[in-house]
RNA sequence: GGCGCGGUAGCUCAAUUGGUUAGAGCCCCGGACUGUCGAUCCGGAGGUUGCGGGUUCGAGACCCGUCCGCGUCGCCA
């Protein structure tokens, strides 16, 4: 080792030990006649003073040119701080070391910025040198909270029993899905592999083989488009357990989500999570995400809204649509008819809204608003009794599809939570939304698609709905929550070869492509299949959730930018000719 | 693919209604200084205003196109 110590460590029982120190100059400042460097690692701060006695001027002289970021080796004693000039702000700041020989381990040239500079460089910047970024504290600790959760992950679950089994990243294309990231193959000339959406199928069969609990930290690929919270390239704590019901994996990751507040946060949570059905988190909150760290819920007043002659309502319950509001308690006189219009546009723009109504609630309790006259008195109160408005509210309505009011008012819900500050910053919120659909209907393509995936069972009393009524046949699927985050989810799955066949026919995949691209599954499930079914967790979203943060970037260490490029290496580049050649491909 | 925001000195930002030589702080360079810790003081350097075209007597600003970054909708079993 070229240290002794690290920049962390020295306080003030080592002072008079001759240390050997190495790390990055944070900062030098030169008085003349003496040198201050802070000298910085991973583990903190440690000032450096070169000065006279101990240094000799020409020491001095060298330590003064030495500029920010050189990665330096000083060697010298431990010393106190003069008296009134500790640095309460530091660990180390009760001490100094007090410099006798410094080496210039690497110089480094002006950097595009500096991890100690007081303004944040622009994301791209901060890619382009990621190297220099994750020097800044708060990476740092980013990525060492990231390593804090894994390993509570990992623990808990070998407590458990889990088997941590690696499945392959070289897979094959299935339907259904995500947009698949492929892979060329030299000796299959025209065939690919397909990178893993996530190791599902894999961990099925590791079921089928016997091995009862399985547990991965899988990385996973999905060619879409990204969010603030997605990367093309993610990672997953993956698992899966035999002879288990929905309850049983629920519990299990109860347990984990208490674990890790626990280290975490330091705080005790009780058990169980709340949980709630998907239908009534669409009723209450819009979304199968709902965050409940606020109130603030839905209200329906369709039945109001159909007796009135507001056409907007009226027609729009005819038409089997629904009229749906928020009450934004007593912050009537926050918005201005510029603020409200600006929540018009916004629900417009995103959710294919018509219109956003409202009314204040007026000191009287009356229900007022551009749009009250086409209301009697009675429907203005009875609308205000069932938003539980009172004087200082403001309430405002979509009157749409089912769809368009859950989305936008979801979107109103969650806009104004952040903006009103209906939470406080450190809240968390953790829940399962339960019993999802088995299926959607894709209007486009005019057939029905698995909400999840297609190896999801259905719920037992409605496995009869399959078939006669698919788009009410409930799924064992739930959806762990945090922070209004989708922070996993899982299904039991499907563990006979009939059912399975079933729901492959009504997705419209034909016994020949089931056979193709399913057939190791289908043999699978044939050759005794325990009961079994699992969950992943999105590992990257827990930390950034349990870190604050709202960017999934700020918790990996090299992620990707919205065009899923990388600024540092430059990926996706180009390639040779011959590559392509040997890959039977040609560029367009 | 749609909508929106942004790109000006190495960095973070400013630049009035389209009007003089595009400014400031930090960084950097030179000098001074025996205790600083956002050191201080003096002096200095530093610009293809992302790129291409257009309008105009005149464009950092306006128009068209394009590239890049971010947010969001679609998309994400």
């Amino acid at each position: 080792m070229l240290r002794s110590h690290t920049c962390g460590q020295l306080r003030s029982q080592d002072i008079g030990k001759s240390v050997t120190l190495c790390g990055w100059v944070e900062n030098n400042r030169d008085h003349g006649g003496s040198v201050f460097i802070d000298l910085r690692d991973r583990y903190g701060l440690t000032q450096i003073v070169i000065g006279p006695p101990e240094a000799e001027s020409s020491l001095i002289d060298a330590a003064g040119r030495v500029s920010s970021e050189s990665v330096i080796l000083v060697r010298g004693k431990v010393a106190p701080r003069l008296v009134g000039k500790v640095n309460e702000k530091l660990q180390t700041g009760e001490i100094e070391v007090r410099c006798e020989h410094m080496e210039v381990l690497n110089p480094c040239p002006t950097p595009p910025f500096t991890p100690s500079q007081p303004e944040l460089p622009g994301e791209d910047l901060r890619l382009k040198y990621r190297f220099l970024d994750l020097r800044r504290p708060a990476m740092l600790q980013a990525m060492e909270l990231r390593s804090k959760i894994i390993k509570i992950m990992r623990d808990y679950f070998a407590h458990h029993d889990f088997i941590d089994v690696e499945t392959p990243i070289l897979g094959r294309s299935t339907p259904e899905g995500a947009r698949d990231y492929l892979v060329p193959s030299r000796v299959h000339g025209g065939k690919f592999y397909a990178l893993p959406q996530s190791p599902q199928l894999y961990k099925q069969i590791l079921m089928v083989a016997g091995f009862d609990r399985y547990v991965q930290v899988a990385k996973c690929f999905r060619d879409e488009d990204l969010r603030a919270d997605r990367q093309p390239e993610f990672t997953q704590l993956d698992m899966e357990m035999s002879f288990v019901d929905q309850d049983d994996v629920i519990g299990m990751i109860d347990g984990l989500v208490q674990r890790t507040v626990k280290e975490v946060k330091g705080m005790e949570l009780p058990l169980p999570l709340p949980r709630m059905t998907y239908q009534e988190a669409m009723s209450r909150f819009g979304t199968d995400a709902p965050d409940l760290r606020f109130a603030m819920e839905i209200v329906d007043i369709s039945q109001i809204a159909a007796e009135v002659d507001f056409r907007v309502f009226r027609d729009a319950v005819d038409k089997g649509g629904f009229v749906r509001g928020l009450n934004v308690k007593g912050k009537a006189s926050d918005f201005s008819r510029r603020r409200i219009d600006e929540l018009t546009d916004y629900v417009k723009q995103n959710f294919a809204a018509k219109g956003l109504a409202w009314f204040r609630v007026e000191q009287d309790g009356a229900l007022w608003s551009p749009t009250s006259k086409n209301f009697t008195d009675v429907e203005l109160r009875e609308i205000g009794q069932a938003m539980q408005a009172e004087p200082g509210d403001l309430v405002m309505f979509l009157a749409d599809s089912w769809e368009v009011t859950c989305k936008g008012l979801a979107g109103l819900r969650k806009r104004l939570g952040a903006e009103l500050n209906l939470y406080s910053e450190d809240a968390m919120s953790y829940s399962w939304v339960t019993q999802f659909p088995m299926f959607e209907f894709d209007a486009e393509e005019n057939r029905w698609i698995a909400m999840h995936h297609p190896f999801t069972a259905p719920l037992a009393e409605d496995l009869e709905k399959l078939k006669s009524d698919p788009g009410s046949c409930r799924a064992q699927a739930y959806d762990l929550v945090i922070n209004g985050s989708e922070a996993g989810g899982g299904t039991i799955r499907i563990h006979d070869g009939q059912t399975q066949q079933q729901v492959f026919e009504l997705l419209g995949i034909d016994q020949q492509t089931a056979r193709d691209r399913f057939g190791f599954l289908l043999d699978a499930l044939k050759y005794g299949a325990p009961p079994h079914g699992g969950i992943a967790l999105g590992i990257d979203r827990w930390v950034m959730l349990f870190a604050g943060l709202e960017n999934i970037r700020e918790v990996i260490a090299f992620p990707k930018t919205q065009k899923a490029s990388d600024l540092m290496t430059e990926a996706p580049g180009e390639v040779d000719a011959k590559q392509l050649r040997e890959l039977h491909l040609r560029a367009f």
